[in-house]
DNA sequence: TATGAATGAGCCTTCATTCAT
DNA sequence: TATGAATGAAGGCTCATTCAT
């Protein structure tokens, strides 16, 4: 019953038009979503914009909360997943710390813009998904504690008191998203991306010049 | 009948109680709002809470919209002005962004905990709440934006991107009410202020050591 | 919140008003509910025919659940309490036995004619209500039961298997309500009701032209 | 269309693999029409238990209604036809009226036990469905109603009110498919028919001893 | 035969709001 | 001021049924 949009093994014709259909209805329902919150959001609305009745949902959700979930998950587990493969990689832990928050705020700025506003915001939504999103929290938190855990080891990173400063900085990042509620499109992403990265990176002390 | 919760004249006897009585639903109300969202709070909550039958609120408020309004106008209000005294009072730029930095987070973090998270989440409030979260978020900008500019202009804050800066640095600030959905009480609030402080003032560049 | 019809102590002209619409509503409810079985009663019907708004019952009860859990428990109760102030009342168990089946006839034939068909079929009740009526059940036979072993250790009633005697004894009266789908009224309530309790009473045996 | 679940002529290999299909449906649909009622009962739960899906059960029956409709018209018909049978058979009317209620019992209780309490509840079925119970009701009574008013024209029963007798001994019946949410098996079925029967047959008045 | 997709009708319930007392 | 009554709009969800494959 639960929507499951991913297999590994070879799908016939029928299983893979229902997952286009799956992560059609995903998708509107991010943007939906997006604009107006869990609470906010109806079925109704939804489906209108898929030109499908609000009843038909039901064949791919279970329920609201399902589908919303599903919205969810999809993104974060997208975005643990690039992170972990960067975090395990090569290069110097500041490097590779350069390289996590490159690719959060170009994640979360380009690749899921709104969504990605969702997970700050822990009200509004039913008991089961805020559960899933603290999950998603810790484990995020945690690929980031471990790179510049590795840099102090190092001694590449000179910090105080390194929660504090891990949380400033994924602070500083995770408000990327909301910083244009008017854009004002002075930089390309790639080049806003680089911009933010080297402006934040200070927080974690060490050498001059350093990178 | 719109309510008002502040006069500069004397007031007799029945208008003083009107106020505390205000005062006490905008408490609660806050306090709800602040568990469960504006879309999921029901005046039905707030009344019971108050033990006040649900009509009766509307003694007090116009709408819904009028109430959980005037419950975010209060705090933000009271912020800017907290603000804006520090942006004007004496001191170096950078002495004087550092108390900005310190009261934003006193007062989001100690203050007014739960109904700070609520200024960064602009879906599913109505549309005249939109407005005013974003007039807020101006002024309140503005105020970071002056005194950095005059750091700039001493030549004590160095930065690539004022903008930039800034709003990595309110983000870092902003996300300080997040931390702790699990808590861990290593520092008082005075100390906690003061290491954030701390911590994100390289984001201004400048001379080592400074302050 | 949960509706109740009935207090000892004296009320406000409010709170009868209430009580009244409260008995009205039930009065109704029970009617549809006689009608169409749980499952098939929508609330809708019931506001309609007190030319009330649907949502309006929610001021009186809780759900769709107690609504007409509440249909059921004020008959069911003051049947109860009807016979136990019989079997506790004077006379032979024969005799008390016989007042018992008379009443129980006249009951559900006469003051509940319809609610009293809804007690056997236990099917397509919510869980609660069909707790609810198991429970009425066995006091309800509870009630017979202790006047027929009583008949029994006086030796007036001579039976092989008493629980089998009583089960179709029950049955006999309990099928009352059903007779008329068609009615043929050969007899007035007060007559029918002697009738059933003159042919019935055999069951249990004893020496003939008892009582 | 219209499923037919018996002929009389020869039939092809398919033709009786689909009366066999079409009797497992009736035997799942009737078990779940006795745990839920009608309205209870969700077509789709009835093709969960038969592993199908829920739109094949209308290659076999046109509706809710008439899946149900058969649900219930076979075992009725095969109780009638027994019935009769036992009815034009051989005996006094007294040995017959005691065999058409052993045979009553043993069928609603031993092979039957949970559809036939579906008899006793007019409620909740469709228009077309009452109907057709009134008329197995009507049916059913009168092959008691005949062998008990040969009985009385021989004298052998004697009755103040037959039809009142007939009634309540019928209920008597009806009832024993009810008597054990708790079954508590003090006796096997085959016993249980003839205690009951015994029990009952007092009901009919007439000479001591009798049989 | 079998089934996935799709839907319209309908249900229970919540809620902000109005009105009369 | 305070509140009980009442309601319309809206939302999530179920279900019997139709259609195309």
């Amino acid at each position: 019953m639960t929507a499951s949009f991913e297999h590994a093994e070879p799908l016939g014709r029928v299983a893979r038009k229902r997952i286009r259909r799956i992560n059609e209805i995903l998708r509107v329902a991010a943007e939906v979503l997006s604009e107006k919150g869990y609470a906010g959001t109806s079925l109704e609305e939804v489906a209108d914009r898929l030109d499908l009745a609000k009843t038909s949902l039901y064949h791919y959700f279970d329920s609201k909360e399902a589908l919303f979930s599903a919205c969810l998950g999809t993104p974060a587990e997208e975005l643990i997943s690039r992170l972990t493969a960067i975090a395990r990689g090569d290069g110097s832990p500041r490097e590779r710390l350069r390289r996590l928050m490159v690719e959060q705020v170009r994640f979360t700025v380009y690749d899921n813009a709104e969504l990605s506003r969702l997970f700050l915001q822990h009200l509004d939504w039913p008991e089961s998904i805020t559960r899933q999103l603290h999950q998603w929290h810790d484990r995020h938190d945690t690929i980031f504690k471990q790179v510049i855990e590795e840099g102090m080891a190092d001694g590449d990173f000179v910090l105080a008191d390194a929660t504090v400063a891990r949380q400033c900085l994924l602070g500083a990042l995770s408000f990327v998203p909301f910083w244009g509620y008017k854009s004002d499109g002075r930089y390309s992403v790639d080049e806003l991306v680089e911009v933010v990265a080297d402006t934040v990176l200070p927080l974690l002390g060490g050498p001059d010049g350093a990178i």
